[in-house]
DNA sequence: TCTGGGGTCCTGGACCGG
DNA sequence: TCTGCCGGTCCAGGACCC
């Protein structure tokens, strides 16, 4: 804990939402809700208008549709919301060189590093200035919490939403956080916050009477004692401005349960493939490869196999998940799958080619000693690191071919409107791409053009119409029209910018001269 | 029409080698 | 040679976060 204020923490204020007010002038004002569509989806993020329906993050949507049927349901752009956060991120690397992003709406800085603050009084001065360059730049609002350490911070700027800032002076943390529940410390979820009910401790005061060796037998050592000292105030963890992945994984949670094992089969090897673009669009090669499986009853499990070395190549994961798969029982039908890679290093192991042989063919000598066995269960734990031999898995399919029909990438996010790729819900890819000849559908909320009509967006479709509002972010709200969901004149298009590029660009100059003051 | 997706960290058991 | 201990690694699951 340092002796002045100077670590900040910036909250955006719902921010998915909040960018698709600024990008669409019908909604502002208005409560809109951000997140899956599908019959399984979750809310991302409610605007606060939406939040006074009592709809919040992670609820499912059909829940939120029940508390807030008029509101707007769109699905999350995330390369838009990538754009902004880089605005804002650049905003706060002017002010130090260590900014430690937790989200694309959310980082700390240490301002003392970057010299931008040393007391209370310039950590003010700098937080506020902040504000303002974020709005200018942005058009968006956040909330900014500043304190001794990142864990008070980040309390600060919750207390201060929406459009605040808060700053704890030293000294004040105990009696801050003394009445406060338990929840607001980081760590502490559903299942600490219940455990701790049940010993009676609801409070953060509660806490800290409760005495380091009782949270120790409560809830276990290593969180134990983070609890205690976070409950006194004290926190020394730096602000870190690089942290490495540990782990690549993607995952699909599917509109209807799957039972046919083909098909199950099919969703690994294509989860598998989208895991490994990911690991090397990351330059990345792992060495442990997971399978998660949650079934019809919600019930997750995970199996995992470590090689001899760390790989990039898509046969190798791809055919280790299906060993994994397996070892899997799948009857009574499939909720979500997933695939991902751990252990992760800058290197791939050189004899790739040999490890994918040695796979397959233990494989193939697994498959011979299941038939023979007619048992074809788990082998037995005992195997070696290596490429383990799993149950009776490894068909052989060929490297290359076409898993199932293809174009069904519409789970999650998208489930049931239209073609999310998967880069698009994490921003790592373009814009929605055109779907395929004669599966054209659209997603509320998608950015169009009309080459009568100009940009616009998608406000709804279904049996063969789709609904266009034409507006942006700088225009009056627009106009709406329905066409045919095959109309050639419609096709998707680039986001706007939210705010005039020469007005962003102009800001943001302006604010990366530091040492300047208001 | 209950419950997404991408992560991190911790714990505890099994197993292995010294 | 047998046994126990200990640390490291692997594996599975759970909790938590945004």
């Amino acid at each position: 804990m340092r002796a002045a204020p100077t670590i900040l923490h910036l909250d955006m204020d719902a921010f998915y939402a909040a960018v698709e007010q600024a990008a669409k002038p019908s909604l502002r004002g208005k409560p809109v809700v951000v997140g899956g569509l599908g019959p399984r989806g979750v809310v991302a993020t409610a605007s606060y208008e939406a939040r006074r329906f009592g709809v919040h993050s992670a609820m499912p949507t059909g829940q939120a549709r029940r508390l807030a049927p008029n509101a707007a349901y769109l699905v999350p752009r995330f390369t838009v919301y990538r754009a902004v956060s880089d605005q804002v991120m650049a905003l706060l690397r002017a002010l130090s060189p260590l900014v430690e992003p937790l989200s694309l709406d959310e980082a700390f800085v240490d301002l003392e590093a970057g010299g931008a603050a040393d007391d209370a009084a310039g950590a003010r001065r700098t937080g506020e200035r902040l504000r303002a360059d974020i709005h200018a730049v942005t058009g968006l609002t956040g909330s900014v919490g500043l304190a001794g350490s990142k864990m008070l911070a980040k309390i600060a700027s919750e207390e201060a939403k929406p459009d605040g800032l808060l700053l704890i002076e030293p000294g004040t943390e105990r009696e801050l956080l003394g009445p406060k529940p338990v929840r607001i410390l980081p760590g502490v979820g559903p299942a600490t916050g219940e455990q701790l009910r049940r010993a009676g401790i609801t409070t953060v005061a509660e806490l800290t009477e409760a005495g380091e060796d009782e949270l120790v037998r409560l809830v276990g050592k290593a969180h134990g004692a983070s609890l205690f000292r976070m409950a006194m105030g004290y926190d020394d963890r730096p602000v870190v401005a690089e942290r490495d992945a540990k782990s690549v994984s993607v995952e699909d949670t599917f509109d209807v349960d799957l039972h046919d094992r083909v098909r199950v089969r099919a969703e690994v090897e294509r989860l598998a493939e989208r895991c490994v673009q990911r690991l090397r669009g990351a330059g990345r090669s792992g060495r442990t490869v997971v399978l998660k499986v949650r079934r019809y009853d919600f019930s997750t499990l995970t199996r995992s196999e470590t090689l001899r070395g760390p790989t990039d190549d898509p046969g190798v994961v791809r055919e280790a998940a299906a060993r994994l798969l397996e070892l899997v029982d799948t009857t009574g039908g499939v909720r979500l799958l997933g695939v991902g890679v751990t252990g992760l290093a800058d290197y791939t192991q050189e004899d790739l080619f040999a490890q994918a042989a040695e796979a397959r063919e233990a494989a193939a000598v697994a498959r011979g000693a299941a038939e023979a066995s007619q048992e074809g269960g788990v082998v037995g734990g005992g195997e070696p690191a290596g490429v383990d031999p799993g149950g009776g898995g490894g068909e052989g399919a060929g490297d290359g071919e076409r898993p199932g029909e293809g174009a069904d990438e519409d789970a999650a996010w998208g489930a049931g409107a239209a073609v999310i790729p998967a880069g698009a819900r994490d921003g790592t890819e373009g814009v929605v791409p055109e779907p395929e000849e004669g599966t054209r559908r659209w997603l509320a909320g998608q950015d169009v053009r009309h080459a009568e009509h100009g940009a616009g967006w998608v406000q709804g479709s279904g049996i063969g119409r789709v609904t266009v509002r034409f507006e942006a972010p700088t225009s009056p709200p627009g106009r709406v029209r329905t066409f045919r969901t095959d109309d050639p004149l419609l096709s998707p298009s680039d986001p706007l910018p939210l705010v005039p590029e020469p007005e962003a660009e102009k800001q943001a100059v302006g604010s990366a001269e530091p040492g300047q003051s208001s």
